[in-house]
Parts: C-alpha cells; sequence; structure tokens
DNA sequence: ATTATCATACCGACCGGTCGGTATGATTGT
DNA sequence: ACAATCATACCGACCGGTCGGTATGATAAT
C-alpha cells in the first residue's frame, strides 16, 4: 500500500474508535490514550493527524450532521407528496435509533457539549436551524397545497423538531423498551390528524 | 446557631453551589475544589457531608425530578378537563426554561450521564416511565369522557412527552431565539387538533 | 469527655499535549 | 539506475498540572 493510503487508513481508523469509545464512555471519559491503544498507534501518530482531542471529536459531528442532512434532501426530492413526506421523515429517527444501541448515545454527548464549547455550538446549532427552515418549507408547501391547515409554518416546524429529538432522547433511555421506529410513525400519524376528539 | 442547623446550612450551600456549577460548566469541568471555593468550605466539610461527588449530581437530580412530580400532581388536580389539563402541561416546560437561563443546562447533564451511570439511570428512567404513565391515565381519562379520539394512550404519552423533551432541547440550543412557553403551548395545539387539513 | 463538624496536608493516578528522534517512502539531480 | 535529499508518518518517553479522595488533627457544641 502506498504511504498516504495507509496514512488515510491511519487517521480513519483513530476516527472511528474514537466514535466507538465517545460513544460508550462519553467524550471525558475516554482518554486520548484509550484511543490510540484500541488503534494500535502511538500518541505521536494521533497528535500528528489531528491537532486536539476536541477536533476528533468535531470532525465526527460534522459527519454525523451531514449524513443527516443526506437523508433530509433524499426524502425531499423522493416524495412529492408534503404529508407522505413528514411521515418518511419519521423513517430517519428510526434509522438513527436503528444504526446504533453503541453509537446513539454520542448524539447526546453532541447535545450536551454545544451548550459549553463555542467552537462545537456553532456546528450543531446552524444545521439545526437549517433543518427547521427545512421543515418550515415543507410545511409551507403542505400549505400551499392545501394537504396541510393554514398553520404557521416556523411554529410547526419546531415542533417537528422537537418531535424527533424527543423521540431520540427517549429510545436512549429506554432502548429494549419498544420499536420507536413505530411509535414515531404514530407520534407523525397522531400530528397530522390531532388527538382531539371531533 | 445550633451547631445541627449550621450543618445542614453547610449541606444545602454545597448542594445549591454544586447545582450552579454544574450547569454552568458541566459535571467533569466542575472540580470538588471548585465548589469548596465557591461555598468557601473545605475539602473535609464537602467529603464529611457527602460521600463522594456523584453522591451530590445524585441528590441534585432526585430533587429536579421531586420538582417535577409535584408540578404534575398540581396540574392533574387542578383540571377536571383533561385537555386543558394537557394544555396547562404545556406550562411546566415553560416554568423549566424560566428558571434558569444558567440552571437549564443541567437537564441535558443528568439525561447524558443517565447512559452511563447506572445509578444516576435508574434515577432518572424510573421517573420517565412514571411520567408517561401519569400522561397515558390522563388521556385515557380523555378518551373516556369523549373529549379525545380513540387513540392508543401509551403511544400519545410517549408524544407528549418527547414534545416536552424537544422543546426543552430547543430552548437549551437557541436561548434567545424564541418565547418557549408560547412555542409549546402551540405546539400542544398542533398536537390537539392535527396539522392536516380536513 | 465525647462526638459532630470542619481544616490542612497530602496521595497516587491520570490527563492532554509536547518533543526529540526514527523509519520509510517519495523526489530530485546526475 | 542510483544515490542524495527531503517530507511524511509514526514512536514513546516525558511534562506540568489536576483530579477525586483520604488521613489526621483542630475546634467547638453538647
Amino acid at each position: 500500500m502506498k504511504q498516504q493510503d495507509r496514512a488515510t487508513q491511519t487517521k480513519e481508523s483513530i476516527l472511528e474508535a474514537a466514535e466507538y469509545l465517545f460513544a460508550v464512555q462519553g467524550y471525558e471519559a475516554t482518554s486520548v490514550s484509550m484511543i490510540c491503544d484500541a488503534v494500535g498507534v502511538s500518541k505521536g501518530a494521533f497528535y500528528h493527524h489531528y491537532k486536539t482531542k476536541q477536533s476528533v471529536f468535531l470532525e465526527l459531528m460534522q459527519r454525523w450532521l451531514k449524513g443527516l442532512d443526506e437523508q433530509l434532501v433524499l426524502i425531499s426530492e423522493s416524495s412529492n407528496n408534503v404529508k407522505d413526506g413528514l411521515l418518511s421523515m419519521g423513517k430517519i429517527v428510526g434509522q438513527v435509533l436503528d444504526v446504533g444501541g453503541p453509537q446513539l448515545p454520542i448524539f447526546l454527548e453532541f447535545l450536551s457539549r454545544a451548550i459549553r464549547d463555542p467552537a462545537i455550538w456553532d456546528a450543531t446549532v446552524e444545521p439545526f436551524q437549517r433543518y427547521r427552515d427545512f421543515f418550515a418549507v415543507l410545511i409551507q408547501r403542505g400549505i400551499d397545497e392545501e394537504s396541510l391547515r393554514e398553520i404557521a409554518p416556523h411554529h410547526a416546524a419546531r415542533v417537528i423538531i422537537a418531535l424527533a429529538v424527543g423521540m431520540l432522547v427517549q429510545g436512549l433511555l429506554d432502548p429494549g423498551g419498544e420499536d420507536w421506529r413505530d411509535v414515531t410513525q404514530e407520534a407523525l400519524q397522531l400530528l397530522l390528524h390531532g388527538i382531539v376528539a371531533r
């Protein structure tokens, strides 16, 4: 293998090990040495590829958010009907929950660190607002095509986000409890049609 | 002042300082020494009243949850109408958001530590399930009195919790952005009546 | 006098990060 | 083709500092 290839391979391995360890043990509880041991490289190698421990965390987060982005645009493009689009949005939550028992707690790690760390905050909040705008546009489209009631798109978008985040957190705290894909799907149904009697 | 009074005073001060510092800086970033300095007592005093640093955290969390409990039963008793009860539930979120800019991030701290720490997990998840049951009962009551559609109470309860948690998280990540009491209130309205056109 | 309440001094482990050095390709001059 | 030169990738010992927690003694209330 070429030198450069092996280098990127090393860098990638560090990232993967860090992702796993951060998820299982948390950011603070995971030392740089542990990551190095897991990969089988030295601390020198680590600091050759990454400036700080935090920079690894940040790159991890940006990948995660990028993945969300891609799934969102995929759904928005593949569904012409707004209502169905919203419903299949629920599948994203299911997918996120599916990928990882162990992979998932890193989501909370992202959030809790975002509050304190300005660099992390920038990388977190900005996409969050983008997601909100995304849903707001989607809902406005639904209103225009008269498949949705005349509601405030921004507020409804916040509700959608809240639902997704809340489901993720619950799925996190009660792992074996339910099939959260179904629950999220039904949650969207409830939101769509209301729970009050007619 | 009597000796015992001064002792409980000290113990309480430690708890308050810890709450503040945990919220502002996070659990790990807050050292025992910092707490002691903030209170103006020695480490000996700290470890006289609390077995470990974690035990302080745990007691803090139990108080927090107990406060939620009390507000919930208060609302359930004060409102005869189920629909209004749900709406005023939204006020809890508002209140939680109100009490603290700086006090609030500790909520995420609770969550993220609950995943890793079994002792914290026990103290977190059990109340969570109790809240869910609480709402499930409330919703069932609504169905019985025919003010709500015939929906699955358990699932709807999860939706309510998700909404609350999601709103808290959003309020956390976007502090100056909105009046989250209004948004939560409107979110409940949307959930109640649905967003789909009739 | 005894016990609860605190203060002081200290321990051992561990942390993120640095640094001098090496081993091994890649590049260039001839 | 081959050697000289340079750049990249990596090693592992080490540093200053911090952490949670402890051992022991002083003080003061009962």
